[in-house]
DNA sequence: GCAAATTAATGATTTATTCAAG
DNA sequence: CTTGAATAAATCATTAATTTGC
């Protein structure tokens, strides 16, 4: 009762000019006039297709890696953290380009949908008449039983925290790996500490 | 949206076998990884209890930080890149230990949570509810006007990318955001982050 | 006045929804 | 249509506020 919010915090911690939002000028909202795509066809790099890759815009999985990755998924892998991902990327890459995110993201779409075409079926059973129902259950594993129930995990919590370790590194990093030449971007004018 | 829940912890991560899965194993598949945040020991004794250095459980923002954060949150930013990222993070280290997930994470919620609000409020509305007036009167300058609608985006699906770009950021930001060379910086240091 | 117990906030994670490329 | 990619919503989990009992 009665809990007056006291959260008001002294916002008095910085100068904060107006020179600032130079920075936010993040997406490029500008008047679209129309549906346009990246119509820049300035070939951004080198159209590094060199091997099983296509242009750059989308992640387009080969055979070995989705069976590898569906073997994942049925032996109980559901969201695998940073590490995991890091692994299953490196050994999928040699199969063709991939990157983390890639990974990250079947997981989360397959499960998704593995769940929505079951919730489907068992739902409303009348219009796919050929449901698949292909997925033979792999009856690995006997000495542990329970594998999580591949079928369906609601919730867990578990934090298991997933990709953004990355991020760690920024602070040990120093960006100026190499020539990266001048970039104009300047955010933060707030300090001019000079990075 | 009958969420069904069903609430089932059975789990275990199925162990890999197979020694085609044995990269797989590096997970942390501590049987019951208890958070339980062990009582005790704590053989680090480094409690840099200073200033606002939490033992490492959970991220705690500091008033600089916050205010910095919102302040970019009324600024107009929504959901930075991972550049973006990147620099609010190194600006708000400064006044604190953060990490770049902090701050995705924390304009994931701050957003979320405004829109909450403002979505109950809206809906008890009949009231005449005195108009908030709320403290804080930071005199931001309104010169700029138009900023991409602080209130409300709905959709835009824009394809901003966020993060991930730590994982390989290889041929991300293809979006006609910029072209800053393309720097194919190896990440990855493998470092099993102790928690 | 202080510390345990409760409650409110909010950081962190997962799921659901949606958009767009092929 | 299928499915990779991205965002929003839901929810768990932990810390800070606040209240309560001594």
């Amino acid at each position: 009762m009665g809990s007056m919010k006291v959260h008001q915090l002294a916002r008095g911690f910085v100068g904060a000019r107006s020179r600032s939002h130079a920075w936010l000028q993040t997406a490029s909202s500008d008047p679209d006039s129309g549906p346009r795509k990246l119509a820049s066809s300035d070939e951004k790099k080198d159209s590094p297709q060199g091997e099983t890759h296509p242009g750059g815009t989308r992640w387009n999985p080969t055979q070995e890696q989705i069976g590898i990755l569906e073997m994942l998924y049925r032996g109980g892998m559901r969201t695998p953290n940073g590490q995991q991902i890091e692994d299953i990327t490196a050994q999928l890459s040699r199969y063709g380009k991939i990157e983390g995110k890639n990974v990250f993201y079947w997981f989360q779409n397959h499960k998704a949908r593995e769940r929505q075409k079951q919730k489907r079926n068992s739902l409303g059973l009348s219009h796919s008449p050929r449901t698949p129902s292909p997925i033979t259950l792999i009856s690995l594993d006997t000495t542990r039983g329970e594998v999580e129930k591949d079928e369906d995990s609601p919730y867990k919590r578990k934090c298991r925290s997933w990709s953004f370790e990355c991020f760690e590194l920024e602070e040990s990093r120093s960006w100026r790996e190499e020539e990266e030449g001048d970039r104009t971007l300047e955010l933060f004018p707030l300090h001019p500490e000079g990075r």
